[in-house]
DNA sequence: GTCTATATTCCGATAGAC
DNA sequence: GTCTATCGGAATATAGAC
């Protein structure tokens, strides 16, 4: 892949997931990269092109990342899961589902498809992670392994919005309170 | 209140929960009110009086409805709090805060102002059930009330935005953990 | 692969008549 | 209070030169 190509798909996701897919223009990423227009729509014929393929990469990552922890206990990998959310903390970020999810009707058809499909596998990931951690003793919940994956999800994406909003760690919050319950 | 004015609110709220606040125009209220859109720049000056006067609506109500459940249960108002979201899941809406949290960064200062008031007047209504509900027996649970607030604020929340993106139910899963977990 | 130049459309906003 | 008419700007997208 060309250097340009990523750079684009790098700042156009930075651009997602703190302004939002309405939000941002193609001047948002050809003034910062030092190229025009017509160049970024070479690599992409269209701005739903552009963020289709930001969700299709986010999505290739949790399989890569996921193979990499593959090894790893329950209790870690769940560390890993929720340490995904810190680093979009830190570079004040929210999640591409917390960004997409809100303005969900207004997408394009194929960035739906594809935001639908990261929400099956990464709900999909979350509750085998949680259902082997039950199996081997080292997580003790009540609810059911899907509520649980849901509520864990669910509370990450918020406590991103809401930290924003807030102007107080929320996230800090929300996962002492993940780690407590399971 | 003119009845103009109050159906540019209703219909404005409506698309900012639906589509966002940076992906509605006024074109997207002028035709359906059949008024151009010079009535409504009568009527709000700008796009961010306009938003504005949203989220302090919105703020108004809860101290309207929690004033309404003032003699209520923890419990009762507990449930009262969620049907809020449940009434917006009807509607296909997500919450105000879900709306325009992620676009945070993007909102014109004055609705960037009115939404964190927004936010401590949601989280302090619900600290103050909890604690009552706590003292007097009828909750249990181990977490901080703040903590326990912000999560139940947060995965209500998400589970809006959740039900849209995964096209399943989720906002009952949350309920029903929620429940479980007071 | 990147450029210049431009087409087309839509946006929020305002002036002034009624 | 609502209208017509219009301004100035910004958006995505494309044609064609280099």
């Amino acid at each position: 892949m060309s250097d340009t190509r990523e750079e684009i798909l790098n700042l156009a996701e930075d651009l997602i997931r703190t302004k939002g897919y309405n939000a941002f223009s193609y001047r948002d990423i050809s003034v910062p990269l030092n190229i025009k227009n017509a160049a970024i729509h070479y690599h992409f014929n269209s701005k739903a092109d552009l963020g289709k393929a930001i969700i299709n990469r986010t999505r290739q990552n949790l399989v890569k990342e996921s193979n990499l922890w593959k090894d790893l206990s329950p209790v870690e990998q769940l560390n890993k899961f929720i340490s995904i959310y810190e680093k979009s903390l830190l570079r004040n970020q929210i999640c591409f589902m917390g960004a997409l999810g809100p303005s969900y009707e207004t997408l394009p058809e194929q960035m739906q498809t594809e935001l639908t499909l990261a929400s099956e596998e990464i709900r999909a990931y979350l509750r085998n992670v949680l259902q082997r951690g039950l199996d081997n003793g080292s997580f003790n919940f009540t609810e059911t392994v899907s509520e649980k994956a849901d509520m864990i999800i669910a509370s990450l994406l918020s406590s991103l919005i809401l930290t924003r909003v807030t102007k107080e760690n929320i996230f800090l919050q929300i996962r002492n309170t993940i780690l407590k319950g399971v």
